[in-house]
DNA sequence: CGACAATATGAGTATTTACTCGTATATTAC
DNA sequence: GTAATATACGAGTAAATACTCATATTGTCG
């Protein structure tokens, strides 16, 4: 019954998404034949339809909101699609109408946070470029700022940071990512006075990989209050301290 | 025919690993029922049977070697125990034999790493607690060894570290871990006169995260010669100005 | 050799789970 | 109104794949 057609399925749209990660020689087949209108083009990993009407963008969200929660309180592990539309109170065809695979679902979520971090990002890169404004001090604006968002979701960001696989894709992206924001500091580095020149995209990377690696730890330790603030001291330390110009004393 | 006694097996052995992460409820019955000998505890994630003769410890290292060279070559998602048995010209029965579960090959794999690292560390933290070599040169060797070890399968290190899934339990052992080196480097902090005293417990912290993310970044990123030699450099300098003590000049 | 343990085999199974599609209902357009 | 479209539904399916177990082979030790 569901046979019909055996031509048509078949191996259709890589099932199973290959253990979450990258599906290989993935064909998707039709991926949407009936229907026109708010129908999104065949690329895969981009919605089937977009909410036109205000139901379905509340779908959209329930969804969204549901898989929050069951990540952030099951872990990846148990997050499954079909779990995710009940939570939601939806039904799983209505996920599938705007998701078009499990990991569409964890990018978007993904894109969320992202999302919430670039204006911080952005305003401390303007005070990074702002010579009035002492490097330390601008970085640790950077540091408790982030944090800040970091907290608003702890488990959901510890376990999209720590548990959920990588695909290749995703990889590639913050690599991507990263010589974006690597150019943007080269360039700070090359306007203020005050910092060293030694080899600003070594430097600016250097500075990208320590501070996303201290957010993250710091995000997603349990908080030991004392030392926390110890933490942020101590990384604001090292990163301007790092950054500054110094008339040489010990080579060391 | 295999349905033998119905209540036998049932709803045995948490099928499929859940998502290749921590299974839940993970009943396991009856870890392995027959045959006495060189079995081991029911222990989950303990090999079932170790080793005893030379053939076996062949079947051991050929199924490690397969699953490396396919993690490696293929990605995470692509790994099967089917094809890693298959790849190493043994049967999936005698993966299974002393493999409790597919993550087991994945932690073997990754204690291995971590085996070759071990002293890789010793060493270092040897030649930091000794006065008479300066922090600096201490560190760069720490980085050189450590890129060093990473070079040797660079790709399977990096899927490792990057695409496969890490479990609760693997979480947890990193902090442990991480623990444990941070004592360790705070004792050192605290012996040398040289360096900075503000807070060593956070000190090591950020020096641990710092590094780790580093080598990390350094190993696992495509290698622009120019450049990794500058990143070294540069990562080397942040950390040993860091560390050392100076007399105060500008706050910042 | 003979008994007993260690090791190897691999077809078969159970289970999970992402995803489809025919159909029903709500909304909008005219 | 009614046609057309957007949205919702959810039982059912296919496929993947981790893992078992009955059986066969090889090694060891007296």
């Amino acid at each position: 019954m569901r046979q019909a057609t055996p031509t048509s399925r078949q191996s259709a749209a890589s099932k199973h998404v290959k253990a979450r990660a990258v599906s290989p020689r993935s064909k998707r087949a039709h991926v949407l034949k009936g229907a026109a209108g708010a129908r999104r083009a065949s690329s895969p990993d981009l919605p089937r339809k977009l909410p036109r009407q205000p139901r379905a963008h509340e779908t959209v969200k329930a969804i969204l909101q549901a898989a929050a929660k069951l990540i952030a309180e099951q872990g990846f592990a148990l997050m499954t699609t079909n779990k995710i539309a009940e939570r939601a109170g939806v039904s799983i065809g209505s996920l599938y109408q705007y998701f078009p695979n499990k990991t569409a679902i964890l990018t978007s979520l993904l894109e969320e946070h992202q999302a919430g971090i670039q204006p911080v990002i952005e305003q401390s890169m303007r005070e990074l470029e702002d010579p009035k404004l002492a490097f330390s001090e601008a970085i640790r604006r950077l540091f408790v700022r982030l944090l800040e968002k970091h907290a608003v979701h702890p488990r959901l960001n510890r376990v999209l940071a720590e548990e959920v696989p990588r695909t290749r894709r995703a990889i590639a992206l913050d690599r991507h990512n990263e010589e974006a924001y690597v150019n943007r500091v080269v360039e700070i580095l090359r306007k203020r006075r005050d910092t060293r020149v030694a080899h600003p995209i070594a430097m600016a990377h250097i500075l990208f990989q320590a501070t996303q690696a201290l957010t993250r730890w710091l995000a997603h330790t349990p908080p030991e209050i004392h030392i926390r603030e110890a933490c942020i001291d101590e990384a604001v330390k090292m990163l301007s301290v790092y950054v500054q110009e110094r008339r040489r004393r010990s080579a060391g």
